[in-house]
DNA sequence: TTAAAGTTGACAATATTACTTGGATATAAT
DNA sequence: ATTATATCCAAGTAATATTGTCAACTTTAA
């Protein structure tokens, strides 16, 4: 029940990219040096992040990404689902007509559905506003 | 944030023995045979379950594995971390003295902790027992 | 004593993750 | 125009984790 490097880096810059909401775009390098992750890994995430709507680009000199919407209006659930697919502890709780086996509905299935939702709900009401907060909070102790 | 299939088997099986606690040792080939699965990668799920106190073996003929407590009272929490270890979504929320490279505390930890905390409420507030009675509601639908 | 069952450790196949490489294309500043 | 700085895109690869298999051995009940 890990989340990838995909989920952390990703939420990683998201977090920086909330941070310098309204500053214009942001560079996949400066968040690399400042994070110290790889460019080139990063850049993959942001293309599934665009993809997904998360951010936009602009290309060229000064160029880099940003937010397409308030950091209060964006959620870390869909940060990470976007990045490491629905959190579906199992297949078989997933939403694309996935069956069992087995005829009878399994009773782990329940289970699992229980754990996704619980995980759900946790993520989906964290914004990147609030880790921001977070952030503030934990600098003023 | 997937389970992998240690957990999800080992949650099948223990389900298997919590629905016959009371009437003696069940051997891994009747529950490979009913769940479908590998008897020796069953073996070595109840190696580490018996390892972690959850179940007790009897050897030879008529043997098997029995549940070292009532149903009601093995949380399928206990279960996943058996099996899984703790299901800490990153390293920087484990408790064994991991710290981050980066001195201040990083944003995201915050976050995954919480992910954490919200998974571990859902799957300790689950008992086998839940388990048996979910099972006999969704029958009688 | 024999057959059923658990125990152990090594190992192999497969899948996933986490990148790397190499280039193409776009844009802004000079 | 040219150059520096970016994103964009498609493969390839190395490392790691997962998911088992196999074989030899020990214990125990019938």
């Amino acid at each position: 029940m890990k989340l990838s490097t995909k989920g952390r880096y990703g939420l990683m810059a998201m977090y920086q990219l909330a941070m310098a909401y309204g500053e214009g775009p942001i560079s996949i390098k400066s968040i690399a040096d400042e994070e110290d992750l790889s460019e080139n890994y990063l850049e993959q995430l942001f293309s599934t992040l665009k993809k997904n709507g998360l951010v936009v680009s602009s290309r060229g000199a000064y160029g880099g990404y940003m937010l397409t919407r308030h950091p209060k209006d964006i959620t870390v659930g869909e940060i990470l689902r976007s990045l490491e697919g629905e959190n579906y502890p199992a297949d078989c709780v997933s939403s694309d007509g996935f069956e069992c086996k087995k005829e009878d509905m399994c009773v782990t299935k329940v289970v699992l559905a229980k754990i996704k939702s619980g995980i759900d709900q946790v993520i989906d009401s964290i914004t990147l506003q609030d880790m921001i907060e977070d952030a503030n909070m934990v600098k003023n102790l």
